[in-house]
DNA sequence: CGGCATCCGGGAAGATACTG
DNA sequence: CAGTATCTTCCCGGATGCCG
């Protein structure tokens, strides 16, 4: 892929080589919740310019990673899914984050994509904790809606409107982020117009309390 | 850390901050197994020029990850380490290797490094596949030597001089993992001169015979 | 507008030489 | 041995423009 490859047979070092470089797993990190369009991982990836996203995306297909598919007519667009092993890649998301949840530097306040938020509820899940617990959430950021379960000690995240939910919130990721993460008082954030909810709100309570902050490192 | 940062929320997207940057991981690779000289850093990562290598512990240093302690007179030498967080990184690397061997680019004739091939037995080690199996193998790569055992069910792996190995073990990383994991026959490789082996060689055939590798991915 | 070339400035990476 | 200084190369990021 990369000419400046490390040319180590560790199996890591391969695997940096193939999506070590810049970009490349935050775009992997926006396509884990389904295919996507190229001005979604654009609109997803402020800062990412045109050019190295379609240089990545190229790098990604030659590596197996990434496949693209041209919709049929009438709709005749194209899209980018991972395939099945690049799927498999979710692991490592999620023991990043897990790890940099630790770092002093982490600054929660930046901007956090839907599938970034998503992604974070799947890293830091413990069944341990729900303890029978059985909700369901529709959350609506925008455009993108996502349906999140949890049942029998099993998380589910899915992209799409979820079916006869216990609550729905509407808002940004990273105002569901403050509530989950930051531990913000659910009625301040309504007060505030960040979040919106209707139905349930002890449900949403319930599993945002599944969620505990590591300590800090240092 | 780097100037050139994602801005973003997202942990995954922090840890890329922190540890993203070329030869980071690798350099804390090679940290896993204990502390090192600049020297021995600049030995094991051909192809790292020094004055990265400056740049990339300076950056891990200022994050928290890695701690420089300068050790008392005689030896008075610098030696570098990674603190406690830094360690915990180490599920990053485990998973970004066990994703990487399903790569059909995969090249394992390249140099290996000891401490890599010490990494690679822990990521792929499998519990239930040891069976009550009791085994002490001590490896010497050059002047490198390790301990690695497997006892109920848990494997161990250290930096030093096994005590009352089962059986001892000289050669080159790659000679091993040919073993381990390209499934090459021992007495093949001794005929060779690729390992010289003294001691039970059915315990360490059994040790190589825990691992399988997964099938390639596309 | 989606996708992808092209050009350019700044900065990180890589090789070498040099210093205590 | 443990870095530092310098120079070159190349990647990244932004802007522009071309086509469907």
């Amino acid at each position: 892929m990369s000419s400046r490859t490390y040319d180590d047979a560790c199996a890591t070092a391969h695997a940096l080589d193939l999506i070590g470089e810049r970009w490349a797993l935050l775009v992997m990190r926006e396509l884990m919740m389904g295919p996507r369009r190229f001005g979604d991982l654009r609109a997803s990836l402020s800062g990412l310019s045109a050019n190295v996203l379609t240089q990545r995306l190229e790098g990604l297909e030659a590596a197996g990673i990434v496949r693209r598919r041209r919709l049929p007519p009438p709709a005749n667009v194209q899209t980018y899914e991972l395939t099945e092993w690049g799927l498999e890649a979710e692991p490592i998301l999620l023991t990043l984050g897990k790890w940099a949840t630790r770092s002093p530097l982490h600054d929660p306040t930046l901007p956090f994509s839907p599938v970034a938020l998503m992604l974070s509820f799947r890293a830091k899940f413990e069944a341990a904790k729900t303890k029978g617990m059985t909700v369901l959430i529709g959350f609506r950021f925008g455009e993108e809606s996502f349906a999140v379960g949890v049942r029998k000690g099993v998380l589910s995240t899915e992209r799409g409107v979820a079916v006869a939910p216990d609550v729905e919130v509407t808002g940004t990721p990273s105002a569901m982020a403050g509530l989950v993460y930051g531990k913000a008082p659910l009625a301040e954030l309504e007060r505030q117009g960040a979040l919106s909810v209707t139905g349930d709100r002890a449900a949403l309570q319930r599993f945002a309390d599944l969620y505990v902050m590591p300590p800090k490192a240092g």
